[in-house]
DNA sequence: ACCTGAACACCGTTCAAGT
DNA sequence: ACCTGAACACCGTTCAAGT
């Protein structure tokens, strides 16, 4: 346990997302800068270019934690062995919650461009952080509690209403205790929509 | 009709709102610069300060214009004469056309944070622009044609909605001939949820 | 293999000075 | 009233050189 920072870091890579993390949580994306994450590591400024070949890659590599994770709440939160409407409730409030605890990493996700060069590991978490979503979805399709229809496009819109939800927050147009307050509402909503009956 | 620039511009304000808006448009928000703003409109890259206090002044300028173009094209796709769900889907295909001809601004106008200091033309606009989407809820509700509920509640879902195929488009996700396509099951959806029957 | 220091081409913002 | 030019404090990226 050197006093003073030694020559190699370490594990640089792994101390400069911790830093854009951090950064990203309590000052937002317009706030991240490689500089000042090398600042903050205590290194030179042009060290973040040996682990990132540019500021793009660390945003990527945060956008692909960022997806393991989320997709780790939401597999979590998944109980199979719940009728529909509650499963899907855990899973809605897992999403908030997480979108309250990471609003400006979340939109960092979204950001990523669908690219066809994106890499496959990002294809695979993006996969994974669907997946809990779809295997709700195509289960009770199957049940025939949800409707018929082409299952890729009722996980996009049920999606987008989620996205959109966060959106929300991450504008402060909804607040963190108010969007977790009506995720029964929503849930009613998805299953449901807006005509009674 | 002076060959060489005048040294006072004209309009310089408008012009540099126009050449940002090109420029959102083309190249994205990260491609938008007040220096690279003032060569293309052939001014020094101090002038925009007289116009716009800083660049945070001119996204909002940016962003009221978008704002009162939406309302506007909002307004004029709503039939009040229309039954419930064509009258949504003129208001939902009307909203994607902005959305995929201005992504780039829409998402500019949904990343202004809710400020209470926000001015009163932007609050005005945002109201503008939401108000389309309440007259149809609130008169349908009146109808017994929506359930009952907190208006503000179904606005702020259906708008999630919205909101979150827009991000989906603008994020490569969905194409925009999808999202056209989509649009009658999207109110489809808005009306009924995933519930069979 | 990993990092530094200097350099380059950009930013946004400010401010005296010009017209 | 409106704009310019220089200055300041930042960026991201590259690259020779150091350890």
């Amino acid at each position: 346990m050197p006093e003073s920072r030694p020559y190699h870091h370490g594990d640089l890579r792994a101390a400069l997302l911790a830093a854009a993390e951090r950064t990203l949580r309590e000052k937002g994306t317009a706030a991240l800068s490689l500089r000042e994450l090398a600042r903050e590591v205590g290194v030179s400024h042009a060290a973040p270019g040996r682990h990132f070949k540019d500021k793009q890659a660390l945003l990527n590599a945060l956008a692909l934690a960022g997806y393991e994770r989320l997709a780790q709440s939401l597999n979590t939160a998944d109980d199979p062995a719940l009728p529909l409407e509650p499963r899907l409730t855990a899973l809605v409030r897992a999403y908030l919650a997480f979108a309250i605890d990471n609003a400006a990493l979340l939109e960092l996700m979204y950001a990523r461009k669908h690219e066809p060069d994106a890499s496959e590991q990002m294809a695979a978490a993006v996969e994974q952080t669907v997946g809990s979503l779809e295997r709700v979805l195509a289960e009770a399709q199957q049940r025939g509690e949800v409707i018929d229809g082409d299952p890729a496009e009722l996980n996009l819109v049920t999606g987008a209403t989620l996205h959109g939800v966060a959106g929300f927050i991450s504008a402060g147009w909804l607040t963190p205790e108010a969007a977790l307050a009506g995720a029964e509402g929503l849930v009613h909503f998805l299953l449901h929509g807006l005509k009674p009956r």
